[in-house]
RNA sequence: GCGAUCAUAGCUCAGUUGGUUAGAGCGCCGGUUUGUGGUACCGGAGGUCACGGGUUCGAACCCCGUUGGUCGCCCCA
């Protein structure tokens, strides 16, 4: 590779072959369950306001004071490219006023960037499949979001993973467990890894996540969310759980889920790979799938009405080391000119047969001996072969093939 | 931001304690063979050994730096 050879950009991917077609077997299943749960779709700008991004995840957040790729456009504004869906999707709501579709549920998909040091599942630009309700305060609609994904998975023929399950309660529950964490970490705090002690400052429910050997033993007798929660907070998420039994979706309580974000409010989930899956080992250390919960703080940090919602985002690329790579389809038909002078011949009888709805691939360049085992290797249903002598030659074993009523001529 | 590890042909990789002109397989191109056929054989193109410095009579190999890949930590999908 000469020195000239421009590189791509650190943690972009060029995707392609059996790749890429795991990649839109992904997006295309999602499409699919989306239109089954009627979810609409929705095209989102790439980049936004800085703001948008600042004042929905806040500030102090890692994504925003660390991970986000801002820059000023020839205006002096500052812009950022988008580093997560939801919050572009909730300014939509407020600038365009879809509050009169209210409950909205909107689906959408494609890249988003975050400057981030790439690894297994991880990239700079990389992408998601994203579903919110807008405006649905019921439970019933964090149910409908979650049987929605747990179908997606299974669909993708994803089967080891499971939903893990938490709830942060509401305003002021989960204030009073944040507060009852802190007391009982600061009581132990030299004993905390470094990292801990850190996260008592900027965002204790973390430390319930953490996989420090030195934090381990302080994690079980910590305060739980659950001595918390309000009369209507735990109302809540018992209609939730009772609303995944009934829709038939496994699930289990994991006590120290929690979001980094300050707007999640009640519902907190992710799909984890079951420990010693084939999912887990093919993630790496990247152990979420999918993952999300509700955000009824979110609209009001952007000046928008109090506006309940909830969403889930999974990153396509995980979910296509899922699926594993997928070969891509051999052509129905395949045109071999051996005879040069009977190019045009073959020209005017591709076009037919691809007219008819079938795939059809031509091959007329090379050493004409070699193009027929060229087709061969590629592979399709029905090889024809057109050849200096012998006039019409068709190849195939598979009498059954649809291309054979276009091509009866060469029968 | 921190750590580990790697970088040789389009791809996958050999390359001995530093020592002539850097190799193989696959792929690609051409030829011969076969002739309803994924055959076999022959030949060819393609490499500033990631980049930049240093040590040495001599560096793909040793040292330093840079860039990038991979895998962890942090954080997150």
């Amino acid at each position: 590779m000469s020195k000239k050879t421009p590189q791509a950009i650190r943690g972009t991917q060029d995707i392609f072959g059996a790749d890429a077609e795991a990649f839109a077997f992904v997006v295309e299943t999602f499409e699919r369950v989306r239109r089954l749960y009627r979810f609409r779709r929705v095209e989102m700008p790439v980049f936004e306001k800085t703001e948008v991004f600042a004042r929905s995840l806040g500030e102090t957040t890692d994504v925003v004071s660390k991970e986000m790729y801002s820059f000023e456009d020839r205006g002096g504004e500052s812009l950022t490219l988008r580093p997560e869906f939801t919050a572009g999707i909730a300014r939509a709501f407020l600038t365009n006023g879809w509050q009169q579709y209210a409950p909205l549920k909107v689906a959408t998909h494609g890249p988003l960037f975050r400057y981030e040091r790439p690894q297994k599942g991880r990239y700079r630009q990389f992408h998601q499949i994203d579903a919110e309700v807008i405006g649905a305060a019921e439970p019933q609609a964090d149910v409908e979001l979650l049987a929605m994904a747990d179908q997606l998975l299974k669909d993708l023929g994803i089967n080891d993973v499971t939903l893990h399950l938490n709830t942060l309660g509401d305003g002021a529950s989960r204030e009073a467990w944040r507060a009852a964490l802190i007391d009982y970490f600061r009581q132990v705090e030299g004993q905390l890894s470094e990292e801990s002690q850190e996260r008592l400052e900027k965002n204790p429910l973390r430390i319930l996540d953490s996989k420090d050997p030195r934090d381990k033993p302080f994690l079980a007798d910590a305060p739980k969310i659950d001595a918390f929660l309000s009369e209507e907070a735990a109302a809540f998420f018992a209609a939730v759980t009772s609303g995944l039994d009934a829709a038939g979706v496994k699930w289990v309580r994991a006590e120290s889920l929690v979001r980094g974000l300050d707007y999640y409010r009640h519902t907190a989930f992710e799909f984890i790979p079951d420990e010693g899956s084939a999912s887990a080992a093919a993630l790496g250390s990247q152990s979420t799938v999918l993952g999300g919960g509700r955000y009824d703080g979110l609209m009001e940090s952007l000046g928008g009405a109090p506006t309940p919602a909830v969403g889930w985002a999974a990153g396509i690329e995980r979910l296509a080391m899922l699926v594993g790579a997928r070969e891509e389809q051999p052509a129905d038909l395949i045109i071999v000119v051996e005879d040069d002078a009977r190019v045009a011949e073959a020209i005017g009888l591709i076009g037919d047969v691809r007219k008819h709805g079938f795939t059809a691939e031509l091959i007329a360049s090379g050493s004409p001996r070699k193009r027929y085992d060229k087709a061969v290797k590629r592979g399709a249903e029905v090889i024809l072969s057109l050849r200096p002598e012998m006039g019409r030659g068709i190849a195939t074993d598979n009498p059954e093939a649809g291309v054979l009523g276009v091509l009866g001529a060469y029968r």
